[in-house]
DNA sequence: CTCAAGGTAAGACAAATTGTCTGAACTTGC
DNA sequence: GCAAGTTCAGACAATTTGTCTTACCTTGAG
């Protein structure tokens, strides 16, 4: 449970996340320095201050155990993008998802291998 | 052609433009007496400054052929909630959103009609 | 012709958001 | 005890957003 969420990520925070996705766990000095590779002390507090903002929106998660802080993606990516789709789905068609789908499936070019993994899916889910 | 567009409506003006949508081509006054039912001149004054905002962001189109403008959506409803999802899977995948759709395939529920139509979609295209 | 009703054009405004940055205070190992 | 590294708290300008005011134009009725 507990998906109820609409994070609405800017930009920036959003460079901080896929960060953490990408990277695992890290600290503000370990985001900072792949963030902002030339970064100076005032990049360090820009990133300090994302990872608040990302923090109060159940984004990110704090491990204050030690005491230089660590920090991880609170939301996994794939839960987190289909989010912002159902987001989307919301304001612009009522929720409704399935139009959606369909119109994902009628425009976007898929491989014949993920093809064959959303018919596999389709099948698999049996009505109880 | 003419797909360039991540208009990034707000929802103020998405309002109008689901108007726009819903009664077709209208006037100022015909917007506001829908939206604002109980709405005054400032009202009025909301409605026409949303319009403006939409026409620079190419969302909806001006006939200034009369004294009084009629407006219409600049682009159908469709296509604006492809764009927006587009832009998202732009944003969060890189354009890649085969992921995405398995994930939302995993966790939405779908009525077995859904499902038979996606079904019959992942068969019917044939690669070229 | 005059004038009032209703339209357009232009822009002021407060509130909120966003990215950046500064400064102070706190831990720690040496 | 001190220097380096950390957290905390918040200032700041720029931009966005929704609302509203004012001034000016066009037109038809009388």
């Amino acid at each position: 449970m507990a998906e109820r969420d609409h994070p609405d990520v800017t930009d920036a925070e959003l460079g901080v996340l896929q960060a953490l996705w990408e990277n695992g766990p890290s600290t503000i000095r370990q985001l900072t320095d792949h963030l902002y590779p030339k970064g100076g002390t005032s990049h360090y507090a820009t990133v300090q201050k994302l990872l608040e903002r990302l923090e109060s929106k159940g984004c990110v998660a704090r491990n204050r155990s030690s005491m230089t802080h660590v920090f991880a993606a609170g939301i996994n990516r794939e839960a987190f993008v289909g989010g912002q789709l159902r987001a989307v789905a919301e304001r612009l068609c009522g929720g409704s998802i399935a139009p959606v789908l369909t119109h994902l499936l009628k425009t976007e070019t898929l491989s014949e291998a993920d093809r064959k993994e959303l018919r596999n899916l389709l099948n698999a889910t049996l009505p109880k």
